[in-house]
DNA sequence: CTGAAAGCGCTTACAG
DNA sequence: CTGAAAGCGCTTACAG
């Protein structure tokens, strides 16, 4: 493999003016560009990015953080059904990265769970910046992330700082989306299985459905707003609980796809249909909800956006331009788990 | 953040010392070598993994290639119903290289499909290995990846060198067990929906299952075999194919569980209960599967012995300790959308 | 516009 | 057992 010293031979000039074309330096003669980038060519020339790396004391590397309540290894809970939303975001942002020539990278941290060796291990490996994705709000390396410096750009959680923002959905207006949908279809006894109220979106999806039916003067009955886990088990079992005890509701709302499914699993176990006897709708619209029996109606969180400006914010966040968070707009999708009253 | 030259100067030795004791070399004194680890403690230094990199030509990351017959990114396919099984592998795979202290990397490749601009920027990243995953059999990347002598693991795929091995699942033996329990319940007509059979496992879960029937004397009816794309809905619609011509079955194997969701969709809208009208299969055993109605019986593929072999092997590879590849055995599992005849 | 030199933080023959 | 020195492949003030 060809070295900056080869090339700068090849050319006839000497290795600052080669790497000084690499960079796109201003102050280079055409002449010396044009020897240079024959030489580059003719030796398949590539520079070595370690020792870029090295020199510059950062890489061209992002890392990636997430779902790591639970055991401290970011793909761990992808495989849980709470978190099939999240596969579609980080496709979404491995395809931006690699479109600003930025590598992705799951480290390993041996050393414990101080968030001060998470931070280290990050500044050793000059990481350019952070994708924190679905971490908990208390998540202890969250503020040692924000003190140390490092571009970090959160997924789905609050978070900020002079080098860090957040990008999110707009919870509360899907819910409404779907609010106003269910008052159309004439739905008014609604019951409501969201996902645990510690967690922000949770939250706004509840509050964001609640005032959407106090607008129409309904008001959500209490006692037919539960919680679960974000998992397909947990809601199967609060949607069981739930029909033991009342049936005199027309429509439920799920707090996600995936519990969605294990709901629709707890109504069919109950004998009733849907959307016949109980209209019943997600949230986040992954591509398994257009395959369960009968599709869900729910409401799309656009990852493809959210992957986008993820990383380009970071990147402008990475070279000191500065960025702002965002929040993106939802989309309500209509399929055959509703229908009217 | 200190470097060796700080622990050095506190431990009043040479940095080569410093560096001997951190890489456990055997030739110091034990004095030495308390003073280093006195001082390295004091300071919290941690070697700088970067100019470890350089001047060992290699670092402690491997690279991650997957799935990317569809568009080049790695995590593309994920998000799709047919690598859902994957997702559990990678989970897999993550938690055993952290706990051999290996980074994963998704490299970016902004420059082309070439085959040799692949090998070149894993080299230039000095990455250690590579796990490639689910890629055809006909990926260019890799013949030349055998070539460049990078050590490499294949999942779910054939391929062997000098520093390549691979880790599969013994699909046939699992398809026998599939076969020999639904035979056990009386069925003798068995249709059979599997993946694309220019995939060596799709082939080899129907030739399992061929061979299997046949040592009863029964054999598959030709125009009972179907193929399908590995997704959900290549194979609902290939279920509605089959349905609208051929009735006379009582049993279905799906190639994956994924397929056998798009599947159940089809059985359910020609009113087809499952099992009483039908019994059905999957195959890997993914999370989802206990959640479909009814839940799935299938055979586990296991996924964790999977990746922490693919994981130990690579470090062998890497590391020149030489490593053979290795067929994973299944599991039948049982649950209710499978009954007697 | 361009080159010589120093330096990024480590490792590793080579001597002793 | 240990240190001085060279080197990994680049970048970047500093001069000119």
């Amino acid at each position: 493999m060809a070295t900056s010293e080869d090339v700068a031979q090849l050319a006839g000039v000497s290795r600052a003016t080669v790497s000084r074309v690499l960079n796109g330096s201003a102050r280079i003669s055409e002449e010396a560009r044009a020897r240079v980038h024959a030489a580059m060519t003719t030796l398949e020339y590539e520079p070595d990015v370690v020792a870029q790396s090295l020199v510059r004391r950062r890489s061209r590397m992002i890392a990636l953080s997430l779902l790591d309540q639970e055991d401290g290894f970011s793909l761990a809970g992808l495989g849980q059904t709470a978190n099939y939303f999240y596969i579609d975001m980080l496709r979404c942002i491995e395809q931006a990265a690699a479109s600003l020539g930025y590598d992705l990278l799951l480290p390993s941290r041996p050393r414990g769970k101080h968030p001060e060796n998470y931070i280290r291990s990050l500044q050793m490996r000059r990481v350019a910046g952070t994708i924190m994705l679905a971490l908990v709000p208390t998540d202890p390396r969250i503020q040692s992330l924000l003190q140390a410096g490092i571009p970090t750009v959160f997924i789905d959680m609050m978070g900020q700082g002079d080098h860090a923002i957040s990008i999110r959905s707009d919870h509360m207006d899907a819910a409404r989306q779907l609010a106003e949908y269910l008052l159309s279809l004439g739905h008014r006894r609604i019951a409501f299985i969201g996902g645990p109220t510690v967690d922000l979106a949770a939250m706004e999806r509840l509050l964001g459905f609640q005032q959407a039916l106090a607008k129409t003067g309904i008001s959500l009955d209490p006692d037919l707003v539960r919680q679960s886990g974000w998992n397909t088990e947990e809601a199967y079992q609060a949607a069981h609980v739930l029909l033991g005890q009342r049936r005199d509701f027309t429509a439920l709302v799920a707090g996600s796809d995936l519990m969605a499914i294990g709901i629709l699993r707890a109504l069919h176990e109950h004998n009733l249909q849907v959307p016949r006897d109980i209209s019943l709708t997600g949230f986040d619209d992954v591509v398994l909800s257009q395959y369960t029996a009968p599709p869900l109606t729910t409401v799309r969180q656009d990852t493809k956006t959210m992957g986008r400006e993820a990383i380009e914010r970071l990147a402008a966040l990475i070279e000191g331009r500065g960025a702002t968070s965002l929040v993106v707009p939802t989309q309500l999708v209509i399929r055959g788990s509703t229908g009217p009253v």
